[in-house]
DNA sequence: TTAATTGCAAAGGATTTGCCCGCTC
DNA sequence: GAGCGGGCAAATCCTTTGCAATTAA
């Protein structure tokens, strides 16, 4: 799998790009489907042995604030991770084992027939807006 | 605020109702948006004070499990709680300040409008669908 | 009565922080 | 060489669990 994309992408945000690094973002590009730190941990350590957790959730973070990565919660409270930039999606999220499968579509409906397709059923469904409201816009949206 | 329908439904799940239970449905009653057990605590306080928070994460798991509440997540780790059963809605959190506000519609574009009318600045949104795949359908979906 | 429920204290899981050493630039 | 980044241990935050006392039905 060719990382050198990223790693570019990365480095652009003016971090150093050091081995651990570029195990993550590789486990990233692997895992796909919204990992949580943990999981990630566990594929990056493969490719560089002895990489801490701790580091993992501190790469995470910075990759975050280079908008390399977002975080996202799911149906529980562990944090997840996915690479920014790859086609925009949302997730079908098993209740039952936990399989997390993306969607390309965004509307409802369709998303609804889309899941049907692939033999998902749909028990409940969430869809959420973040931004800024109006009272924060207001002075400087900080 | 009337929580006799509230109690009675809660009743109806089989369990007991106590002083604390019936603070807690006021409390959820009174709080509207998605709040945090924390906030659901201090409110529910003023009106049995004495309430621990610890019995506030039991009744909501009791009435999660009774489908009276859903825990949901929205951006960070911290579950938060709904009243199930109002309307059916989505939600507007601000990323500066935190505000929560419900939103009826469930369509991203007709959303996506009804945010901007209300002075909402969208810069992202998130929809997922909760459900069983394929595979664990099968079987028995536990 | 008697099992469900509460409150306190302590445990747990995930994530963050402090500190110091090592490595990238 | 200077400062960012990494690893370890400890701290923190939110939530759950153990246990004895209390209370609804």
């Amino acid at each position: 799998m060719n990382t050198a994309p990223l790693t570019r992408r990365a480095r652009a945000g003016g971090g150093r790009m050091t081995a651990q690094r570029r195990a993550v973002l590789q486990a990233l590009q692997e895992l796909g489907c919204a990992p949580t730190a943990e999981e990630i941990h566990t594929r990056a350590r493969h490719i560089r042995s002895g990489l801490g957790l701790v580091t993992v959730y501190r790469t995470l973070e910075t990759f975050a604030q280079e908008g390399l990565v977002q975080r996202l919660f799911l149906d529980d409270a562990r944090g997840r991770y996915e690479l920014m930039g790859g086609r925009h999606h949302h997730h079908l999220v098993c209740l039952s084992c936990g399989t997390i499968q993306s969607l390309n579509r965004c509307f409802l409906a369709a998303a609804e027939r889309a899941a049907r397709a692939r033999g998902f059923k749909v028990t409940a469904h969430r869809f959420e807006l973040f931004g800024y409201c109006r009272r924060c816009q207001a002075p400087a949206a900080r």
